[in-house]
DNA sequence: CTGTTAGCGCCTTCAC
DNA sequence: GTGAAGGCGCTAACAG
């Protein structure tokens, strides 16, 4: 009883073979109304409910699909999640959601991990981690298991992705101080070996030349995503002899700590400093001094994500193409940039 | 090729049954040394995988475990859910992450997509919705699924829970404050159905009454865990005619927002009006006017939940009996209710 | 339309 | 110690 009942029961209920049931439940053409309707009945008293784990068995899929990203307490990545989420539970698939910690070890520990519970894909953001070894990748490719990286890609062949235009959000943030008057932007960057932040400073680079000023490799710095390492490497910036007057940061946490050690100094936002962030974390529109930063549009760069998975599974393969859809970023402007000349 | 190898082709390969195969693989006592090493080997040399589906529909477990929370984008609860990962995993299990939006159809949605993912266990904290209807919890019951409370619980025989003291919490908070000098607390509750909200409604209760304050139930008003709706709540304590020194909130987000209305009106934190808030979210920490909050150990939590489990797990239901870890929290003092005298 | 048969990959008695 | 056989629950040919 209590919910093991199986197809081989209502069969014998109803003194019909297992495979009728089969076809009754699956509505497969070839069954008379009344013997489906009866079929449906019975199973509904006694309770039935398929085991998606033989069902699985005998299709190969599992109907699980990964979502590998650095950390789950983050607005943009919990957005993105949601956006997955939101297009793939219509569909039957369960989101098995695993965090790299940005540590290679974990995400390679990850990739084995779903493939063990026999994921029919898996969506990941890459971590920090140096992962020169493509091995896990191309496993998976070998098993033919689609691979889709959203935000934080890797080029790989085969391999489809939607990331943000990085560059663009960049140079809009940075065009944006610009216009604001401010005269010596610095950069708070992120490992480049990640072309996010490697797009990014890019971005900001083009901005500063576009616009006339002096491109100062020393105003870009790379540290990490951490609030208080943002603090620790503004602190280098402003103690430099040209110190800047506006920075520019790939992150809002770091922007937050650039906010922190700046405030610690006397030295008024927006009007002796501007600052931008990058995501658009809530806690930018928050802060009693709100902070400018990039919208990525997460939940949406995450629906779409689920799509151009579900159209790789539907392909079957037979169109073995990349796709790489490319959202584009907005500005949101906010206190910490805005000076009312 | 590719990572489909079964027991079957070893056996093939070594022309020996499967049956011996597996006996190898699982380390079985009656197995003589060579041949498990030989299988040992031409399995790794044929990049055999053990097919955990197969095994799952065998052994009827999936190793697969599913968490429900309310959301995941909060450092509280994802920090839980590192706790589960990192006693989990080690284990051999998954962790499938839902998230019920205090919906109530997500909810039960998330129930029935996890039992249908076969999972081994539920370990979740329930949302805010009515969910008056137990009946997807004695889904499971009747299914002997495990089912462990995390933080948010209800009160159901045979469903074990882990938690913190909320009524200790709020105690401590509110009596720091009586200390601090605060003579006319307010309370930004929540929805008292949840006994996380009731208690730590009692709990601040209590202490007023303790120390002799007056209670004053006009001072307690439900609102949900989100900025702006501190806000707006704080708004109507403001403007009463008696308003209130300080404000204890069961929410670091709505604290947030009773600061943001605070500061509009040109009151002082702390000298004026004193805060506290719930979670010890990060940002608590961060902002220019750090808020003391309340921590609820979140990672031990997350561990402690998943022992809980485990312990149900190998003791086969065998021993039927209800555990109750309660947690104590920790008060995080800091700017916003700091008054040197 | 429905029954029969076989197999997905693995493990576990039962013999030998 | 190892082989043979059966079954976990389901679906998909192949018959009829």
């Amino acid at each position: 009883m209590s919910g093991k009942t199986t197809i081989y029961d209502i069969a014998k209920e109803l003194n019909i073979t297992a495979a009728t049931v089969s076809r009754a439940l699956n509505n497969n053409p070839k069954i008379s109304k009344a013997t489906r309707k009866l079929v449906l009945e019975t199973a509904a008293k006694m309770n039935y409910e398929q085991n998606k784990l033989a069902l699985a068995l005998k299709s190969g899929k599992s109907y699980n699909i990964g979502v590998i990203v650095p950390r789950i307490d983050s607005n943009f990545f919990a957005s993105i999640i949601r956006g997955i989420e939101e297009e793939l539970y219509p569909k039957g698939y369960h989101v098995i959601i695993c965090q790299t910690h940005d540590q290679e070890d974990l995400e390679i520990g990850n990739i084995n991990s779903l493939l063990n519970a026999q994921v029919d894909g898996i969506l990941m953001s890459i971590s920090n981690a140096k992962l020169e070894d493509n091995q896990s990748f191309q496993k998976l490719l070998k098993k033919n298991i689609p691979l889709i990286f959203f935000d934080r890609k890797k080029d790989i062949k085969g391999v489809s992705s939607v990331t943000i235009d990085d560059f663009k959000g960049a140079y809009d943030a940075t065009k944006h101080l610009i216009d604001q008057g401010y005269k010596r932007i610095a950069h708070l960057s992120n490992d480049r070996l990640l072309l996010i932040f490697k797009n990014r400073y890019l971005g900001y680079k083009q901005a500063i030349i576009d616009n006339g000023l002096e491109f100062d490799e020393s105003l870009v710095i790379e540290t990490q995503s951490k609030v208080h390492e943002g603090k620790k490497t503004t602190k280098i910036l402003l103690d430099m002899e040209r110190p800047p007057d506006a920075i520019f940061s790939s992150s809002d946490f770091t922007a937050l700590g650039a906010i922190q050690e700046i405030k610690e100094r006397g030295l008024r936002i927006p009007e002796d400093i501007g600052i931008i962030g990058f995501s658009n974390e809530p806690f930018t529109k928050f802060m009693e001094l709100s902070i400018t930063s990039v919208d990525q549009s997460p939940t949406e760069m995450g629906r779409i994500t689920a799509q151009v998975f579900l159209e790789e599974v539907n392909n079957g393969k037979k169109i073995k193409s990349e796709k790489h859809v490319v959202l584009s970023p907005e500005l949101m402007v906010r206190k910490s940039s805005r000076r009312e000349n």
